[in-house]
DNA sequence: ACCTGAACACCGTTCAAGT
DNA sequence: ACCTGAACACCGTTCAAGT
């Protein structure tokens, strides 16, 4: 009843197990999600997921992955259909990344699960980083120093993919794992992820102990927490609330 | 191995139950807290536990209590132990709501399961309650209006309780109970969070729609983005970025 | 009153077997 | 290649029984 069984007989995939994961979320919970569960939705038994899927974390990652793809294309339609390459033009950073952020909300609206799950999810998905990395991009491109740029990331946190949580956890950034292979880790994620690899070195450039202070979470929280209690003081001069 | 086993025979009770889930989930993760797991830290069978306890959900609540109790403890030792009443003095609001999120933040990272537990609850649990009434409260009598206050208390969000979820959903404001048992525990509920109670009533006169509209969580949404946003736009102009 | 054992209806997943 | 049935090791919870 939750999803849509379409016909009889269409040759399951992954993309159709993912798009029926979400009717079925959407429509009673994630916790409905259950392998078998899902299974008799499709018409099928819950062994035969693991054809398309390498189990249920797997399930649940491409569902993070689908979330993403949908506020793309949220991002898409939002926007002129004119430039079709990144803008390096006249669109300012703000726009961008108020636009990209209003276009997350407007999918976790929709998919009320995903916030949850994807702070959740053990490790960051790869998606996400790409969106990470388009956020940064065009405040870089708009001016603001890596520095900024990263303060930025963590203040937009919630605001621009629903969950508040660190973006590199420090073992993301390569503690415990040998020197060389960090290098090369490093070397093959600044081809995909240009700004995202640029920001870290600038921060691990001025940082007392590169390794390990490169991201201080707790000034960065600080950080945000004043920019908002700044804000709102601000507001509360100003009697320009228009509500 | 997780959790202190104490003595062999301690007569067990909720807060010795409670005290034994927070130290498993600190050292194995909240997945790890299981009914039949907990029970064998504490040298019990899965089934006594349900004698101190309404069962699993009651035992999740219960830990998120205790998160919010150790929140109170933490913001008590960070202040001056003078007076001891809520203090209508000359504190100013954003130093009483800067201590606050940064003694959250505090336990927030000793018990890294927290800010998911919280968000994952279905039900936002009453110490929570009193936690955003006394934020609100200082606000208040820190001279915002009901209006900012609301919006201040959606804005902080992530920094309050480490999580970014809606504090009020539409159905707690009573929509889908008869009217005379809403506001009967309307009432019930501005004798205990005055300024909450305050808040929507100012809210809901405002609003064109008093019982659908009086939380417009998108404007909401749009207000705490700019506000994040002028602030990083402010903070790009001025040079002044103190590292 | 507090604790227990057996049982029930669920999980995710493995593995050998079908087609 | 794709799907399946039976089985395994887990869940939370009920219920009658112990002390």
């Amino acid at each position: 009843m939750a999803a849509t069984r379409t016909t009889e007989r269409e040759p399951l995939s992954r993309d159709r197990v993912l798009a029926a994961a979400a009717a079925l979320a959407d429509a009673e919970g994630l916790p409905a999600v259950t392998m078998r569960r899902l299974a008799a939705d499709l018409g099928v038994e819950a062994m035969s997921l693991y054809h398309h899927l390498p189990g249920k974390g797997g399930l649940l990652d491409g569902l993070v992955e689908t979330v993403i793809v949908e506020i793309e294309a949220e991002l898409a339609r939002s926007r002129p259909a004119t430039e079709d390459t990144d803008g390096t033009d006249g669109t300012d950073w703000r726009d961008d990344v108020r636009r990209r952020c209003l276009s997350a909300r407007t999918v976790m609206v929709r998919h009320p699960w995903a916030p949850g799950l994807i702070s959740s999810r053990p490790t960051i998905p790869p998606a996400a980083y790409g969106y990470y990395e388009a956020l940064l991009g065009s405040m870089i491109r708009g001016g603001l120093t890596y520095h900024l740029g990263h303060r930025a990331l963590h203040s937009l946190g919630s605001m621009a993919l629903g969950f508040a949580q660190e973006v590199f956890s420090p073992a993301d950034s390569g503690g415990d794992l040998d020197p060389e292979a960090a290098e090369a880790e490093f070397a093959a994620l600044a081809e995909v992820l240009p700004y995202m690899a640029a920001m870290a070195a600038a921060e691990m450039h001025d940082a007392d102990d590169p390794t390990l202070g490169w991201c201080d979470s707790q000034s960065e929280f600080e950080f945000t927490l004043d920019l908002i209690l700044d804000g709102l003081a601000r507001a509360n001069e100003s009697p320009t609330q228009a509500r």
